[in-house]
DNA sequence: CTGAAAGCGCTTACAG
DNA sequence: CTGAAAGCGCTTACAG
């Protein structure tokens, strides 16, 4: 491998001449040294550049899953930013470990200019010490508990909660019951606080049994509907607070044979790929992805200086809307299903 | 930051004295040293560690689309052994683009210790390229066209075309599509050789009209898909020939209010997180995906003489199932759909 | 087992 | 604008 002193050697200039050649200041002898490094195909060694500046032009993005749709489209967004900009992006999975990400996040602070971090709890030390160790740190989709002193990039979820309560208001339902997130996670508070808020401020009181609190992940979603099903008078709706807690709550339904929308009703939280072919189609409250994923890292970048972008703000929170489709509908009247049912479920 | 100077001053011993213990030797100091770490949060700097020793304990990993959940998948998997094995991973995205493929390839090639690939095409150069320099590269999912003499995970895409053409074929179908990957990719090609073969060997041929290439993609099955429907004489089964590629058939299908399995059956290549969900029931050629990207990081490792495997092939071929589900059923006969469909079509 | 020293490939104040 | 020199934080032959 060619190192800037082979560059030198041949363009007859001094090493220190190439490397501010490289850096973008002018120099007599460009034009010998742009040939000699094209000659040579030389690359700077990052390793030496990093141990000298001090900085590593590495980003380094935790999240808890990226096999999660959610996580994939995010980190989709931040590679496009961060390669854009020439940084290189450095993925860890925390397998939704809290101690997982500690471990991760000591290990990164040496390691990266700056993290993007989804943290698994509310409650966490890891981010607070990375703050002290002077790391830039920029969240996504989740928040701390104190999290207002953070960089972040969030939707607003207690608007989505809303919204779901209100779309099942508008519909008639008052039997609702709603399979939250983990309740130590922004997003499963906040999902689930809205929900309430607009459920009580209607008159409608949620027992706890159709109050049930899962924890964004498949399985549980899939019992907890089963215990939905088994109650002596189940729910007609249900608002699945994530992506594969939906699919764990058609499962169960579909296992039981329970007709979406005439017995119960599902709106879900995150569109899924197949959202518009599952029979009936998927009602959800929808949220950006990809664009979650850019701003983060647009606004980590902003940290270092390395985003002529004016006066990004320190907290950015995306709107969030209804894709109304065709798996919610009014109750079943006293004789079965409502006849309206019929006409939407396409 | 705490340097191994700090450490030796604190511990009584010299630098070198430091560097030992920390790679594992006998020190007689063992115990300061520790006790000096610890106090110090000591943390050695991978630039300096990497710049001295040539190695940068980082794996570039380069997939065409991580929100593909096969890529997803793979890359978790990928994820799970590198952080295992204390290496850090690069994440990189090509959206399809050769170009931005070669460009990745050869930045990475200084700054990581090897790469594991998903090629865009199998008629590359950048590769070969990257062999030459000297950094290992193993395959994933797709290969070049001589790829024998590169490391590589892969499945028997081959055998996944014929058992897709023999499941229709058991059916009683014989006018029947294909929707193909590209053919410059090895799955695109595999794939679809592994289905004529099957259908020549019963002597049924694809006319033309119904040996569709696509590219993989959505868009493009959806919009071949509603041309073998505009056909005077439409298909009776579709075999998919990817994950995406599946669900823009699906949604084709759909909007023009196909009865699935009842005018045309459709047997897609991976399986959906929701293919039990939708109705019918997605009947898929299936693969294993987070163990293809397990196996790949441990097949590059392996070169390193970092992982202990023995004997690990150097190519290794994983094999295929199909998940017979509800969206194949034997052909419509001249006067409608086939009864058996009811059944089937739960 | 241990320490002094050289060096990995860059960058950057310093002096010219 | 340019070059000589020091130094970023490690590792490792070399000598003891």
């Amino acid at each position: 491998m060619a190192t800037i002193h082979d560059v030198a050697a041949r363009a007859g200039v001094s090493p220190a001449t190439v490397s501010r050649f490289l850096r973008g200041q002018r120099v007599r002898s460009a034009e010998a040294i742009r040939a000699a490094v094209d000659e040579l195909g030389f690359q700077p060694n990052l390793a030496a550049q990093s141990l000298k500046s001090g900085r590593t032009r590495a980003i380094g993005v935790v999240v808890p899953d990226i096999t999660n749709p959610y996580f994939a489209a995010v980190v989709k967004g931040m590679e496009s930013v961060s390669r854009e900009r020439g940084y290189r992006l450095l993925l860890a999975n925390t397998d939704e470990s809290a101690e997982r990400e500690a471990e991760l996040l000591a290990e990164m602070a040496r390691q990266v200019d700056g993290i993007i971090l989804a943290p698994v709890t509310e409650h966490e030390e890891a981010p607070l010490e990375l703050r002290d160790s002077g790391v830039p740190v920029v969240f996504i989709d989740r928040d701390l508990a104190d999290g207002e002193s953070f960089d972040a990039v969030l939707v607003d979820n207690l608007e989505g909660g809303r919204k779901a309560a209100e779309h099942l208001l508008a519909l008639g339902h008052t039997r609702i019951a709603m399979i939250s997130g983990g309740q130590e996670s922004t997003p499963g508070r906040y999902r689930r606080a809205g929900f309430m808020e607009v459920l009580e401020a209607a008159g409608i009181e949620m027992p706890p049994e159709l109050d049930l609190i899962g924890d964004f992940r498949e399985e549980r979603a899939y019992q907890l509907t089963l215990a939905l099903l088994s109650l002596v008078e189940p729910p007609t709706a249900i608002f699945t607070a994530s992506n594969l807690t939906t699919l764990g709550t058609l499962k169960a339904l579909h296992d039981m044979r329970v007709d979406i929308p005439g017995q119960i009703s599902v709106i879900g939280f995150d569109d899924l790929d197949t959202g518009p072919l599952l029979r009936p189609a998927l009602t959800v409250v929808d949220r950006p992805m990809v664009e979650q994923g850019v701003l983060a890292m647009r606004l980590l970048l902003h940290r270092f200086g390395d985003e002529e972008t004016q006066d990004l703000p320190r907290r950015i929170v995306l709107g969030i809307k209804i894709i109304e489709r065709a798996s919610t509908a009014p109750p079943p009247g006293p004789h079965g299903p409502a006849t309206r049912r019929t006409g939407r479920n396409r």
